[in-house]
DNA sequence: TACTATTTAATTTTT
DNA sequence: TTAAATAGTA
């Protein structure tokens, strides 16, 4: 066996890990340290130089792109491909056991996944049955409440109300939401999870059958973590269980759903005999970039303390833009990318981050003007799309006729005279006799109805059944295919105005073209439909249409973790969008702020650019802000402020030649007769006092002190100031 | 039922 | 500002 290969390129600490005994190990690896080389490595070292079966080993990621990468990589460096490994997300690999399982598990063999989108309508069909308030009862906080009791492993029963009122009410929604589910043999995300970990809790055999058969566990992106998914991990390692976990406390960042850093301190308790190996030498960003990073992370308390270092140059300085407002901060930002992109480097070389995707908007318009190809990532994915989700409701009520979250998105989709009258009527009957709707729907057209009402509810009814038959013998993308014609979706859309309903037409006949190329996989025992549609709800797929055109890349610094790049930009960093307005509160949240900050800093391999804006336009409000205070813990020596202002502040004595007149955009500064004292009123703030001034031309500011609004600094140019 | 007016709220995202 | 959800109207 080829020893080297494996090795070869590996440092002493990542080497330390790939070969460390067969042991639980916890890996600290610090952004662009080889986290996922480590991982890969160590997998192919068991399995090539220990002689491990690929069969005992089971990776875990988060996102299905993780998971087909290590997979990739993996088989990379065995030079073959490996079968019987598990690799995947905890979501797809508990869906894998419950597939397996689903007696034991109490599930129908054909469950349905459903996405957050199906749980909130369900949830918003509940509150409807039950006559509840939904501006009272949020659906939303209802979603988010059952989800993190999941997150957390609890079921209803084990909830206390605690004497309160709206707890009880929360705790019987969640209740009467599981009944929905389990009636409809519906499994919701967080499902899978709890599922399974029950599964194993409950059936001492099947467990400690994959105790067995999993001797090794490979976690990814360890601090991401939720309490189930951690449960999860414990319960099948077991007492012999070897698990090899990576993470990175400084880029924990996801908290607020439901991840949980403490894990890592949780795993040295949970596994005595855990070593814990650092990865602190980091291979991607400059000398400069780097101690950036490390000097603004240094400032969070609760931190398990590492320090990166690299062997690599000093670089760049770290640019800062002040901006005047976010329209000369994106003409800031484009230009540069202009440079970059006219000096020969590839676009997709760059990239530039934001806290918010709303803050896309003016940068995307830049870009336009300039004609710069750019790429925008997040957004609406295309197993996500309404009319795929339309096409994909037929499927699963032709496989499962008790799926009522599908009966009602299409029961009238195309609209065929099935009004709210009679949902509602069903959905009573459905509720009464505790039945599915597809029955109600049933019993209803053939008793209490009449006439055209009977009639439409029967023609849909028949139009399911024809479809079941009709597609019965076919294969899968002639299934869809079929569905989608005869079901009257893709005439439906084809009516619908405008480029809109174009598209559409185009998305479901993309969605044939995806069935026809999905290749179930043949261990699993399920039917080539349950299985498409199981990908469907797993792997929602790519965001965006995979043009490959050479293209700058616009993302939230949330979706930038894992990335690299090596011109980066972080906009918008302004006190109350970064960090956040709604996470300045609370020290955790803050901390989690800065954090992000640290993921958005040490994506840049060689320049990154800091910009913010004094004055930005929120809401259709301006609004003024305070550099972020995250830019004042970069070091200033590895800073390089771009155009400073003055700093000196002067009053200006100018005569009050022009005083009365509106300081129009023309001609700012001075000589408009602009002087301590003066006062002037704001078409937003009202009267004020101006109490500074500082720059001069275009670059021209004033403090002033309004009545009501409190003391601003507002850029003449921009301010539109009358004189009084 | 479909279209239009009005109201409301406004991080981050994967499965 | 603007997008989405809701209410009201044809």
């Amino acid at each position: 066996m080829d020893v080297t290969a494996i090795l070869e390129s590996l440092n002493d600490a990542q080497r330390q890990a790939v070969t460390a005994p067969m042991k639980p190990l916890l890996v600290i690896a610090g952004a662009g340290s080889g986290k996922t080389r480590v991982l890969t490595h160590r997998a192919a070292w068991l399995i090539d130089v220990d002689g491990v079966s690929p069969q005992s080993l089971l990776a875990v990621t988060f996102t299905n792109k993780a998971a087909s990468e290590m997979r990739g990589r993996i088989e990379g460096l065995l030079q073959m491909p490996v079968n019987h490994l598990w690799i995947g997300t905890f979501h797809g690999l508990a869906h894998r056991l419950l597939r397996r399982h689903w007696a034991e598990a109490g599930l129908p063999q054909n469950f349905q996944i459903i996405d957050s989108d199906d749980q909130l309508r369900l949830i918003k069909r509940l509150l409807k049955g039950l006559g509840l308030d939904d501006s009272h009862w949020v659906p939303k906080e209802i979603q988010y409440f059952i989800n993190a009791q999941k997150d957390e492993g609890l079921r209803p029963k084990h909830l206390d109300d605690e004497g309160d009122p709206n707890r009880r009410q929360f705790i019987s929604l969640y209740q009467g939401y599981q009944e929905v589910c389990d009636r409809g043999g519906l499994v919701d995300f967080a499902e899978l999870l709890l599922r399974t970990h029950e599964l194993w809790r409950d059936n001492a055999e099947l467990l400690s059958h994959y105790q067995r058969r999993f001797q090794h566990l490979l976690v990814d992106e360890f601090q991401d973590t939720n309490a189930i998914q951690y449960a999860w991990l414990r319960m099948l390692a077991g007492k012999d269980g070897i698990p090899f976990v990576v993470g990175d406390d400084d880029q924990s960042i996801y908290r607020w759903r439901g991840a949980r850093v403490e894990h890592i301190h949780q795993f040295q308790k949970d596994f005595p005999g855990a070593s814990v190996i650092k990865l602190e030498q980091n291979y991607r960003s400059t000398a400069t970039i780097l101690n950036a990073a490390n000097a603004v992370i240094a400032n969070n308390e609760s931190r398990i303390g590492k320090n990166l270092w690299t062997e690599g140059a000093e670089g760049e300085p770290i640019k800062i833009y002040s901006a005047y407002n976010e329209r000369d901060e994106a003409d800031f930002v484009v230009a540069r990318l202009r440079d970059w992109s006219d000096q020969g480097n590839p676009r997709a070389d760059a990239a530039v981050l934001y806290r918010s995707n709303a803050q896309s908007r003016v940068l995307e318009e830049a870009l336009i003007n300039a004609g710069l190809p750019y790429r925008v990532y997040g957004g609406l994915r295309f197993f996500e799309r309404a009319e795929i989700k339309d096409a994909l409701a037929y499927l699963r009520l032709i496989s499962n006729r008790d799926d009522d979250s599908s009966f009602e998105r299409i029961v009238n989709r195309p609209t065929r005279g099935i009004g709210a009258r009679s949902i509602e009527e069903i959905r009573s009957y459905a509720r009464a006799e505790l039945c599915s709707l597809w029955r109600a729907a049933g019993a209803v057209a053939s008793g209490r109805f009449s006439g055209r009402r009977a009639s439409s509810v029967a023609a849909f009814l028949n139009l399911i059944r024809k479809l079941a038959e009709q597609t019965s013998g076919l294969d899968l993308a002639d299934k869809v295919d079929h569905v989608i014609h005869a079901s009257g979706l893709v005439e439906f859309f084809k009516k619908e105005k405008g480029e809109r309903g174009e598209t559409r037409v185009e998305n479901l006949e993309e969605l044939v073209s995806a069935a026809r190329s999905f290749k179930p996989d043949p261990a699993e025992d399920m039917s080539d439909l349950d299985a498409f549609l199981s990908h469907a709800a797993l792997e929602a797929g790519e965001g965006q249409a995979e043009a490959w055109e050479d293209c700058v890349q616009l993302m939230t610094m949330h979706s930038a973790k894992g990335l690299e790049f090596p011109l980066v930009f972080m906009c918008g960093m302004e006190d109350g969008l970064f960090p956040h307005q709604r996470s300045l509160a609370d020290p955790n949240g803050l901390e989690e702020e800065r954090r992000l900050c640290y993921v958005g800093i040490t994506r840049a391999k060689q320049y990154l650019y800091i910009s913010y804006a004094e004055q930005r336009r929120l809401h259709g409000m301006d609004s003024f802000s305070q550099p972020s205070r995250f830019i004042a813990e970069v070091p200033s020596e590895f800073v390089q402020e771009i155009r400073p202002r003055v700093q000196v502040s002067r009053p200006m004595t100018t005569g009050s030649r022009s005083a009365g007149r509106k300081t129009g955009a023309t001609h700012p500064g001075a000589e408009l007769g602009i002087r301590l004292g003066q006062r002037v009123r704001h078409g937003k703030f009202g009267d004020g006092v101006i109490l500074n001034c500082e720059g001069q031309g275009a670059h021209a500011r004033v403090e002033v002190n309004f009545e009501t609004a409190g003391t601003k600094w507002l850029v003449l140019n921009y301010a539109n100031l009358d004189l009084m």
